[in-house]
DNA sequence: CGCATTTCTTAACCTAGATTAAGGAGCTGC
DNA sequence: GCAGCTCCTTAATCTAGGTTAAGAAATGCG
């Protein structure tokens, strides 16, 4: 159930098996059936999440009420809204299930207890976060850098399984322009 | 010299005197003249760096040879290439000074070290990235949720002051449109 | 299995912002 | 102080992608 977390976590810091133990304690896991929701906008973001299995989105509605999607989240990643949960303000994201979701709860009101009686899970984090800010750069890179119908067929070439994981309205939002542009490009 | 940084540091964990002085041991100081470099595009990023004065940004070279600014560093915030810093592959991002700047210097190849000699900094670290992290989806909800024109508004009434202190088509190259089309905005 | 809903496609028309060109204002360096 | 460079403005024209509408295909649920 939770060894996906913990050979995750291996990868970066080696955790003994009391540690182990120890933080799988206060983790709990949570499914949420597609469509259904792990965050909703209004609501102040109690944890940060870790994808067992399946796929989330991550979007705000915007002024003309679409829905903007600017992240997804598969296995192995790690979603929440990151001012909500440190500010305890109302998030103006929602996170939703796209397909049957498991994911990891870690809940704030347990993280610094965790990170007391396990310092090397804030090395885990800080190397998990500075992965997360080379990802925005890139992101800025490949929104500024490359035209719509570009951005398209770089991520089909690379991440084609993706691509036919999630519906085309919702790759066409993170892309940055309408599904009947995507159909466009498609169709040349 | 680094009372900055240190005051950054005590906003997040508080270190004692003696870590402080550790730290301090390992770290130095750079200034960059304006329109000097602190990377260029194909050098390996070496280091994290703390600005204390003035502000630098990051760009990189578009396909149509512009310019294109993913971000501005002012007092109080780190600045590096992660991906390259983390992997010693060749950035693609170049960071320069766009006034005078004075910056705090956290080589690669002693940071291990730093960590490993006071743990503290990385939770002052995680915190950091968290907030980065936090930041991205904002920009993200930013620069999809509102037009060209209403960006620079919101900006403009956010940060009036260094809305001032920046080259108006190093403001445009970052709101993502053109410095013809922010002289329009302006004259509306 | 049928029907309702969701997803995708197509195309005509529109527009936010890009491009291009020209010139003025401000700044910098010698 | 002036020449050259940098920055900014203006406007005509163009275009990448948006909007709108309609309909087909796929999916899901009872």
């Amino acid at each position: 159930m939770y060894a996906p977390l913990l050979a995750h976590i291996a990868r970066y810091v080696a955790l003994t098996p009391e540690e182990a133990t120890l933080l799988v304690s206060y983790l709990r896991t949570q499914t949420v059936a597609r469509k259904d929701f792990l965050l909703r906008e209004g609501q102040v973001c109690p944890a940060s999440y870790f994808v067992l299995r399946g796929c989330l989105r991550t979007y705000f509605i915007s002024d003309k009420g679409t829905e903007q999607i600017i992240q997804f989240s598969i296995e192995n990643w790690w979603v929440s809204d990151y001012a909500s949960l440190a500010t305890h303000m109302p998030s103006q994201y929602t996170i939703q299930a796209i397909e049957l979701v498991e994911v990891v709860v870690f809940d704030k009101h347990v993280q610094e207890e965790v990170f007391d009686h396990i310092p090397k899970l804030e090395r885990y984090f800080r190397l998990v976060f500075q992965r997360v800010a080379a990802a925005a750069m890139f992101r800025g890179k490949f929104l500024f850098g490359m035209s719509g119908e570009a951005r398209y067929h770089y991520f089909n070439e690379a991440l084609p399984g993706f691509v036919q994981r999630v519906p085309q309205y919702m790759l066409a939002s993170y892309l940055g322009f309408t599904p009947e542009f995507l159909s466009k490009i498609r169709a040349r």
